[in-house]
DNA sequence: CTCATTTGACCGGC
DNA sequence: GCCGGTCAAATGAG
């Protein structure tokens, strides 16, 4: 499905360039961490940094000559990429011929008293987007899909003319920042290995780093894959695009996500390149809340995967700190006080609640 | 005990 | 009346 001309096989090479740079420069850090106490002649710590701004950096160039080169759908590096913002996604959704719904949430309780009609009404005309992710097949998908955000499942419903049930999640900060941003998972009949999330409204918790803004404008940029995890994707709160994250099939792909397969970061803090890169299985993103400390993690940049809108950095945000939020939204059990590795530019992290025995049913 | 998920029921738009 | 979206009690996990 993609084609590439004779420009993008030299923007891939630049692109390989960049990588295989960024490659080298993950080795000179792995082998700085590794080093004991190196007497040289700067702090290990600066150069450390230096290292990691320039893996960033190269990181970023890739992802940007990436994206760049993606920006022609029909060359597209992503295979199911859709540049055009759909506002309503979805075989049932109306269009937003009424009017808004009031800020105020739909939680008031029907039982005791009449709601507000407009309380229930649907948010038609609330910001919508929409992504699709593809799952590696035979991984379980029971874990999440980590867009940044934390969601709690408060329905699921079967569609009619769908195979699978779609699943309504919200923002786990909306009783307590009134954030109402909402999402709907549903796994795609053609192909189960497909979900599509639809997001709608925005964010206006603090999740992400306490910059609301910055969330709304931000899909994740950056996302810590366990192995021999599931896929943890999502969207971050931005207006009305579409993404996809595919499998690989075509050398851009199979190049960066061997990039990625191959690079992994130990929680001891050493980055690592997997000799056998078969041990990572592709997509096998995770739950945050799944990851064990002795496990080692993928950088994945999530970018590389997603609307050819954006033109994502790395954020050096590798943000090891303990979640705090005493809401957090972890599908599949509860944690209270685990790692909670935080990967994204957000600062957060979050699970894609997909609850496997719905969606595979 | 606390909190997230499940699931049947309800609500409102069409 | 149908259907999608949401609520909230019940349930279960940690």
């Amino acid at each position: 499905m993609e084609n590439y001309g004779a420009d993008n096989n030299g923007e891939l090479n630049r692109i390989i360039s960049e990588l295989t740079q960024g490659k080298d420069l993950v080795h000179q850090l792995q082998l700085q961490l590794n080093a004991p106490y190196s007497s040289s002649s700067s702090s290990p710590e600066t150069t450390r940094d230096f290292l990691l701004h320039n893996i960033q950096s190269k990181f970023d160039k890739a992802l940007s000559l990436l994206q760049y080169s993606t920006g022609d759908t029909s060359n597209s590096l992503l295979p199911h990429s859709n540049s055009v913002p759909i506002p309503y996604f979805g075989r049932s959704e109306s269009p937003p011929s009424f009017t808004a719904s009031p800020p105020h949430s739909e939680d008031s309780d029907r039982d005791l008293e009449p709601k507000d009609p407009a309380t229930r009404k649907r948010k038609s005309n609330t910001p919508r987007w929409t992504k699709q992710v593809q799952i590696c097949p035979g991984v379980p998908v029971e874990g999440t899909l980590d867009d940044g955000f934390n969601w709690r499942k408060y329905g699921q419903k079967d569609i009619l003319g769908a195979k699978y049930p779609r699943g309504y999640y919200r923002c786990t900060l909306r009783h307590v920042q009134g954030c109402l941003a909402t999402k709907q998972v549903q796994r795609a009949d053609e192909d189960p290995t497909i979900f599509e999330v639809t997001y709608r409204g925005r964010h206006t918790c603090n999740q992400g780093g306490g910059n609301a803004n910055n969330n709304v404008m931000n899909p994740e940029p950056l996302t810590i894959i366990p192995q021999n995890q599931e896929q943890n994707l999502g969207a971050g709160s931005r207006n009305e695009h579409q993404q996809i994250v595919s499998e690989p099939q075509q050398n851009p792909q199979e190049i960066l996500l061997n990039f990625q397969r191959n690079l992994n970061i130990s929680n001891d803090n050493n980055f690592n390149f997997n000799t056998d890169p078969n041990n990572v299985p592709f997509s096998t993103f995770a739950s945050s809340s799944d990851i064990k400390s002795d496990q080692d993690y993928s950088f994945v940049p999530n970018s590389i995967i997603q609307s050819n809108n954006f033109v994502e950095s790395f954020s050096p945000s590798y943000n090891f700190g303990m979640s705090s939020n005493s809401e957090m939204n972890n599908f599949g059990g509860k944690q209270n006080g685990s790692n909670d590795y935080q990967f994204n530019s957000m600062g957060y992290e979050s699970n894609f609640p997909f609850d496997y025995q719905g969606f595979s049913s």
